[in-house]
DNA sequence: GCGCCGAACTTGACAGTGTCTAGATTGGCG
DNA sequence: CGCCAATCTAGACACTGTCAAGTTCGGCGC
């Protein structure tokens, strides 16, 4: 089927196979350790062959973080999907995505929000975290009735939400969260519920309506 | 006085002199690009020099993560005493302090929160950032009156607290907040304030006393 | 006051890295 | 069917961190 024709001197498909490796020995030993000669080796092919595709190792890299987006995006849709019908309910599952994605791709997660090797004005990249963003401000607006980005109020709540989420996934893939000695103690369940109390905490009281 | 006495074949106080090029270096290139040779040149030193004093390029930057601490403490403290006497008034002016630091020093923040490259186990450092964590949850603690070592309910208030402060800052190094528009037009007080309510929104409504 | 020991520092070598250039291969269009 | 251009290989280069061996010298014992 699709087994890897490599009789042959092309490859095939080596872009997505060079994407696949990369994803592979970014989780395995870090950004900070990423090598694109393994990644090469990886894919079974020379260390010169990737530039071909995406210039240099950072141009690898911003693809691999493009593409990261789309799973995160869908660990969000996953957990609204199993939430509640209630604006709040989605807005705390769509937070649970949001960690259930960085412990489960923790490098990944670090390459898309704190890395510097990636290109930020690459625009697939800016659109795909755009696309992100864009998530969490209809919640807001569905929750509080306002336009974010018109109305201050509503943007506090963006901002609450998303740091609170993104604080306590980041922390989370850093090992800081184990002097919380009961987290390890609980079900999958009451975690679940503990955590999502606290991203609500993020928005506000309603006001009017 | 302590001119760079460097006629000399021994140095005089190489150790202080790395930590403080390696400081330098690390603001001016991030720790993806950060070169244990280029410290040393900038030390004006062999580059085999470092390896005496910290091991490796790890245990240079694990030194360097671990005096971070003081100033990031330091950073806390200069906001609380600013603020006013109310414990939730301390809290908040101690996240202002979190966020001050990190944007002041987004490359020492990183490496010490996010980086792999430091050594966890290392016991000056687990005390360093203990001592900051230590500061959180006594903030809670006078503002709950439970100590959130045993009471769940307090260490959900140091974690919602934690998470959004880090949260903030983390995105802010990384250039996030960039859509609020609005908050490049604020003054610097009137983004303390915007800051310090969504800090508290952390603690949750106090129950008894 | 003197010698010498060990800490501090230098120097050179080594394997590994990313990027560049020149050359080999081959699928597919005219 | 032939050739072009995209794809991939192979080698070279400068740079990296670490290691081992050699050089310098401050400060302790006498």
């Amino acid at each position: 089927m699709n087994a890897p024709r490599r009789a042959s001197y092309h490859h095939g498909d080596l872009h997505r196979s060079l994407l696949d490796a990369a994803d592979i020995e970014l989780e395995l030993n870090g950004i900070e350790k990423f090598s694109l000669r393994a990644v090469a080796k990886r894919a079974s092919v020379s260390h010169g062959a990737p530039a071909h595709h995406f210039g240099n190792a950072d141009g690898l890299l911003t693809a691999l973080a493009t593409r990261g987006y789309g799973g995160f995006i869908a660990a969000q849709d996953r957990r609204e999907n199993l939430a509640g019908d209630s604006p709040r309910a989605k807005l705390a599952a769509s937070g649970l995505g949001y960690i259930d994605f960085a412990t489960a791709h923790p490098a990944l997660f670090r390459l898309m929000f704190t890395s510097e090797r990636t290109d930020k004005a690459n625009p697939s990249l800016a659109d795909a975290a755009n696309a992100a963003f864009e998530k969490l401000t209809r919640h807001i607006e569905t929750i509080q009735h306002r336009d974010p980005y018109t109305d201050q109020l509503a943007m506090a709540d963006v901002l609450a939400c998303w740091g609170i989420a993104h604080g306590l996934a980041d922390l989370m893939i850093s090992g800081r969260l184990g002097r919380a000695t009961f987290l390890a103690e609980m079900s999958e369940e009451e975690r679940d519920a503990f955590f999502a109390e606290i991203i609500l905490r993020g928005v506000s009281p309603q006001r009017g309506v």
